[in-house]
DNA sequence: TATTTAAACGGACCCACGGTCCACATCGTA
DNA sequence: TACGATGTGGACCGTGGGTCCGTTTAAATA
């Protein structure tokens, strides 16, 4: 697969890698940095990257697009892990302990990518529920529920967990509220715990 | 209070009223027709409604004032309800029985108004979290929550809880995924009822 | 009813931002 | 070195939220 497609088309160009990658540094910078994603304009990143503005529609399509590629590289590791890594994470985890570990998973990257999370949930084009993201999520959450014997309900359960650990609840919890990770961390246990039952 | 204010500040002018009211009107329509939120700008609204853009913002500051405007007209009789009206959804009921109906009600409010609930959450300035409309709804939840004997974390539950009826995930499953309002709500009876412990 | 006054009006105007376009530069290849 | 394909950058455009201010008009006053 791979290798066709290389050999189809011609190698990329070395000055493209080059500013992609230019681009993808500045932007996870500024959105870290900045209090509000929308405080980052699409200038601002091509600035910070020393591109032209084109450059950057090209490569990424649009904003969203944009902030999508930022968070599929900071998110690949965690994706590898719950893909075909150890338990807790891994397929193999029983469900019972893979769906907290999952979940808290979610949540500690929401809390260690706060502002670029938030970014991407609140991308203006169509809602955060079309993104391959959280399909992925929620189809693997949804997977593992199902293995639970006697659990209904899997992909509304899935939803409604993946919903407590929203941007912008985690922002307000975290920042605005001034709760530590930790708390929220705990909160968040024992909520799932509860909705697993026991 | 009230007549206080009204013998010392001259009274509203008529045309005032008149202007907000059309403006009102004239946005809940807007709202309910359009697809997305975003399909509606203040220019819409003030031509719609047969006003100034100046009239627009000197009434409602900001779009988000006037979306927000708009939902606290709509929302008004079921506040009345929780406030002060009988079971299930008055203060008087008992907590195990009041907490499904208050969830149940949020989210029969934001079915039958899907691209008003939409519009807000969506309102730029801010996170949902901040606004009046949120805090009443979390405080409600909570204090009732609080009133289950052997109920932690109500803080963190009443979230959850809430995040569960976010509009656009209703958004998500009654309109792209095709499901019926009442299966949503069977839904997240249920998901409520595992919650509860039960 | 005539006069006065301040609240309300409306739409021209401003500007930030996402996104497009295309003349030009650069890379890889022959 | 020459040549096509790919990539580049920044001027440019349209849209939409929000402001400004000269004009209108309802209400208080005489």
């Amino acid at each position: 697969m791979t290798s066709n497609e290389a050999a189809r088309a011609r190698k990329e160009r070395v000055d493209a890698v080059r500013n992609r990658e230019a681009v993808l540094a500045a932007a996870d910078d500024l959105f870290a940095r900045s209090d509000s994603p929308r405080g980052v304009s699409m200038d601002d990143v091509a600035a910070a990257a020393g591109v032209g503005k084109g450059t950057l529609f090209r490569r990424f399509g649009d904003r969203t697009g944009l902030i999508r590629a930022v968070v599929e590289a900071r998110i690949e590791p965690l994706r590898q892990a719950v893909e075909e890594g150890p338990a807790p994470l891994g397929p193999g985890t029983p469900p019972r302990e893979r769906v907290p570990a999952l979940l808290d998973a979610v949540l500690e990257f929401k809390l260690a990518n706060r502002h670029l999370s938030l970014a991407l949930e609140e991308a203006g084009s169509g809602s955060p529920y079309r993104t391959e993201y959280y399909q992925w999520w929620h189809a693997t959450l949804r997977q593992t529920l199902d293995r639970i014997p006697g659990h209904a309900d899997s992909g509304f359960t899935a939803h409604a967990l993946l919903a407590a650990t929203r941007a912008d609840l985690v922002e307000h919890l975290a920042g605005t509220e001034g709760m530590t990770g930790e708390r929220v961390r705990a909160d968040l246990a024992a909520h799932v715990a509860k909705v697993l039952g026991g």
